[in-house]
RNA sequence: GCGCCCGUAGCUCAGCCCGGAUAGAGCAUCUGACUUCUAAUCAGGUGGUCGGAGGUUCAAAUCCUCCCGGGCGCGCCA
């Protein structure tokens, strides 16, 4: 196993099953009733759908059944009898029975359920509920929107994303950093400079044209007044020199709007790198070195050319323009030099849907330079769509009718931003919709996760209120969780013993939506349980109890929001 | 044309990576539950050819092939 669970959870428990169905496929192969092979045979150990299961199962005998040459159940049973005879006083595991087509189910016994709650409400808040035993230096990079505008609700997306991804990585035993790539340099500035230029010289009363390809817009127009007011109005036809530094002053002024909005997101970088300093530096000239070293590179029509298609990309890419000017993919290939060179194993990207098209010749061009491909991946955020009143709000960056990141934020705050975007995996397009996120009821997901929160909190109170001594993590102890046994109360804890293992799994795939899901679950749980079973009741030892599994489900529910971002009120 | 994403209940989606036991949520809709720790809640009903067709398998929403529909990308732009 690649991780280690420090908290009794089902993810420790799957693994102990597994450990002892090895070691009994050992026994019956070296005794001659199996195979030799059948020892390394695959298999999976999970928790079955139907609680009735039990709590784990293993389709074991279903996949060993043709090459032993029995019957999936006989061989179950086979089995079976090797694991009772291995079992232990000490395990989790009460009964091993045949199920179904050949199923094995295990049940657990009491002090599973009481050791599941005790470790999740003794662990502090912010604990690595998992440890990896191969840790990775991870770089995430992720918004790096161009300073050219303001941010848009893809970005918002994005952000959360990334946030999240550096959160699990370093919970599960990874070391994560977060970074920005800022896009200051090339075309796009020169552009940005020409419209200012253009809108400074509006707001001081010339009637001049407004540059085709400029940025339209209305952001620009008060960026003028502050440049008029902080500058003094432009003289004279302008050239290059002054485009480009107009272009710089507004790119800085965007780009710390943009720094103070994703901090009101709750989103922070480790790192900003600008693209200017990687054009300035040696990375470059080191790049085409290498490339040129590694026989990766060729001249062409005056231009310098990566020969990207000996690594599957469609074509051969320009890195050096026949006006001896970088395309943007040389300096990004430096960039992403330096990420290696400092120490990273792992270099994450989110980009949009747009950059799709250009992964292949990264991975081309890191590949050509030698670093292992695997070490590289993208993960394509995909676009957002916003509802209205049933319908979609046009974005159109052209017509000046779009959505900001920063209105969105005005519209539905921060936590429901957060928890609509991760609920829905990166892959798939998003329907945002507004009505719903803004709705402060019932129908808003985000809030069905909070109250489940809000009330465990009610109800500690409430137990203070009335002079109730509400049990610590090391009071409780195993005897009294065991008064535990109604419906809701089994359902819960089984749910909450989910936790470490939807947490790493949720890591591994880079998929948080999952957590999302989860934590609607634990919710849910709690809903039923919270009806069905009075905490604080007549029976002092069922009080405690019961307090305990609140204090275990406030600490998860907790946790899942605190990793995606989003606050776990007290209160609603 | 090539590449990627999506297609599962009326709507929005999970499940697919790594095949398992009667395919799950939420919304909508219908029926019930607040003198009790927060009803922003709960219990139950209705609702499915998992886009289609083949294939692999003891077992396919899940893996393979082909096809259909929707979205996006294929610059010496960034």
């Amino acid at each position: 196993m690649r991780y280690v669970y420090p908290t009794a959870c089902h993810a420790s428990l799957a693994a102990e099953v597994e450990a002892m169905l090895r070691a009994a496929l050992t026994d019956l192969s070296s005794s001659g009733a199996l195979p030799g092979q059948a020892e390394q045979f695959p298999f999976t150990v999970e928790k079955p759908r139907d609680p009735a299961h039990g709590e784990v199962a293993t389709n074991v005998a279903l996949s060993l059944a043709k090459v032993v040459g029995k019957a999936p159940r006989d061989l179950a049973s086979l089995i079976v009898d090797v694991l009772e005879a291995r079992l232990d006083q000490d395990s989790y595991i009460d009964a091993i029975e045949v199920a179904g087509p050949g199923f094995i189910n295990f049940r657990t016994n009491a002090r599973y359920l009481a050791d599941v709650v005790c470790g999740i409400a003794k662990a502090p808040l912010g604990s690595r509920w998992a440890e990896c035993r191969q840790p990775r230096s991870v770089l995430i990079e992720f918004v790096s929107a161009n300073p050219t505008g303001p941010m848009l609700v893809v970005n918002a997306r994005a952000a959360a994303l990334g946030d999240v991804y550096c959160r699990l990585l370093n919970r599960t035993g990874h070391r994560a950093s977060s970074e920005y790539y800022v896009n200051d340099a090339g075309g796009q500035i020169r552009t940005l400079g020409r419209s200012l230029e253009a809108r400074v010289r509006q707001a001081a009363g010339d009637d001049v044209p407004f540059p085709e390809d400029g940025y339209p817009g209305d952001y620009l127009r008060d960026l003028a007044n502050d440049y008029l007011a902080v500058c003094g109005p432009v003289e004279g036809p302008g050239d290059e020199e002054r485009w480009m530094r107009m272009g710089d002053w507004a790119a800085a002024r965007i780009l710390s709007e943009q720094k103070a909005l994703l901090e009101r997101y709750g989103v922070t970088f480790d790192r900003w790198t600008h693209e200017s300093a990687i054009r300035s530096g040696p990375g470059t000239e080191e790049v085409l070195d290498i490339l040129c070293k590694r026989g990766y590179l060729y001249e062409k029509d005056d231009a310098l050319w990566l020969r990207s298609t000996a690594y599957q990309d469609d074509k051969d890419r320009v890195l050096v323009k026949s006006d001896g000017s970088y395309t943007y993919l040389l300096p990004d290939l430096a960039y992403h030099m330096d990420k290696f060179d400092r120490g990273f194993d792992r270099v994450i990207n989110i980009w949009g849907p747009d950059h799709h098209g250009y992964i292949q010749r990264m991975r081309a061009g890191l590949a050509a330079m030698g670093y292992p491909e695997e070490n590289f991946e993208v993960i394509i955020s995909q676009w957002v769509r916003l509802l209205s009143g049933g319908k979609e709000v046009s974005m159109s960056k052209r017509g000046g009718t779009y959505v900001t990141m920063d209105e969105l934020l005005d519209e539905v705050g921060r936590d429901a931003a957060r928890f609509f975007f991760l609920m829905r995996s990166a892959s798939s397009p998003l329907d945002f919709d507004l009505d719903l996120a803004k709705e402060q009821s019932n129908e808003n997901p985000v809030y069905y996760a909070q109250y489940a929160h809000a009330r465990i909190a009610g109800i500690l109170e409430g137990a203070r209120g009335r002079g109730v001594n509400v049990p610590s993590a090391e009071e409780v102890n195993r005897d009294a969780l065991a008064l535990l046994g109604a419906p809701e109360e089994l359902a819960l804890v089984r749910r909450l013993a989910d936790f470490p293992g939807e947490m790493v799994a949720a890591a591994e795939s880079l998929e948080p939506h999952r957590l999302a899901t989860y934590v609607l679950g634990v919710a849910a749980e709690f809903h039923s349980f919270y009806t069905e079973c009075r905490v604080l009741g007549e029976d002092a030892a069922l009080t405690r109890a019961r307090l305990h599994l609140c204090q275990a489900s406030a600490r998860v529910v907790a946790e899942v929001l605190g990793l995606l971002g989003v606050t776990a009120p007290n209160r609603m």
